[in-house]
DNA sequence: GTGCGATGTTAACGCTCATTAACAAGATTC
DNA sequence: GAATCTTGTTAATGAGCGTTAACATCGCAC
């Protein structure tokens, strides 16, 4: 089988490299010949495992959707709403940091997903975003819901601008500095 | 003449179709013919204007960045850290906000540029980050200076942010969200 | 009105790429 | 131990791309 959602760990293996590729060249700056050589294969050894070039960036964005996605429904619900909120700024920038290579894949490389995952990604992505919408609709009732949504996306760009800036910061001092830029960012 | 640095009114129209083109579909992503049929031309047509699809790129970031940095260090020049601060918060986000296409190009093709447009592009683009660092190494002259120029490159995530999220804000409304975020973030 | 520079066109070239076909070799099944 | 499944390989195919060549047209200098 080619397409089957089975995890194997070569898929696993094809899948890390290509997050790497496709985040440092780009998807269409990356070619299946490159991909299969950053495992020490040829390239149409891959279509053993996928089905082509597009569906290995396809399976990357929905599963990287809905890790953040699950991930950020269970830390949203804490009773308290500017407890979640930092539970949320944990959680995303913690992805972030140990995973720069697929927030860049999530964030440019969206419109080269095919129909139909492309729309299952938007639809997932756009649940993320509610989470965090609904947990600061609860921080500050009196801001207009279009003004907390542009806020959020904002966010996101502050906390996914992490692979661009490896400066002389360790891991523990950028969160800190991240989650703090964030939430000042946030309640503003 | 392919090379010159004339400043033709069709160079500048295919300057345009291109930064629209490489914002929405990449600089891989975009063909010559693509580029040319957005104008009403053939893709061979361009080649009378530029010497080739790498130059495009090249001159494109090449001109943006010296335009935020020429800008940047004459707001940066306020005797006032704290008005210095704003005004190179106004003229970043307008920047953005007029220009989202040069914004999302600007942040993601520098690796397409060729040498040595690239390196000078780098240093363009460093000369600007420093003019924000001195303004905030003024203001916060207790911050560890990596601190403060992570702290830059995360705002000028949440400032260039503004591309993908279009949401229902109109212009002014967008400008003072991302004014007051980034200078909470920043000061936070 | 002839010549020419500027700015287009279409046709052709060479290269890369994604994908498929045909084949090989090792492990597993029976 | 024969058959088969899995996972590779190399070779071939067909499309698209950046680029160049050869040719056309138009406006202008003289």
């Amino acid at each position: 089988m080619t397409d089957a959602r089975q995890a194997s760990p070569r898929r696993a293996e094809i899948l890390a490299a290509a997050a790497d590729l496709f985040a440092r060249r780009g998807f269409h700056g990356t070619s299946i010949g490159d991909l299969g050589g950053a495992l020490g294969l040829t390239g149409p050894a891959l279509y053993r495992h996928f089905r082509g070039k597009e569906a290995v960036l396809a399976e990357m964005l929905v599963d990287i959707s809905e890790r953040l996605r699950d991930e950020g429904v269970r830390r949203a619900a804490a009773s308290d709403p500017s407890a979640a909120l930092d539970a949320l700024l944990d959680w995303h920038i913690s992805f972030a940091l140990d995973n720069p290579a697929l927030i860049t894949v999530h964030e440019r490389e969206l419109d080269n997903v095919p129909e139909p995952q492309r729309h299952q990604v938007r639809r997932v992505q756009r649940a993320y975003v509610e989470e965090w919408v609904a947990v600061l609709r609860r921080l500050r009732p009196d801001e207009p819901e279009t003004r907390i949504r542009a806020a959020v996306h904002a966010c996101f760009g502050l906390l996914n601008s992490t692979p661009y800036s490896a400066a002389g910061l360790d891991r523990p001092a950028m969160a800190g500095l991240l989650h703090a830029m964030a939430r000042a960012a946030l309640c503003c």
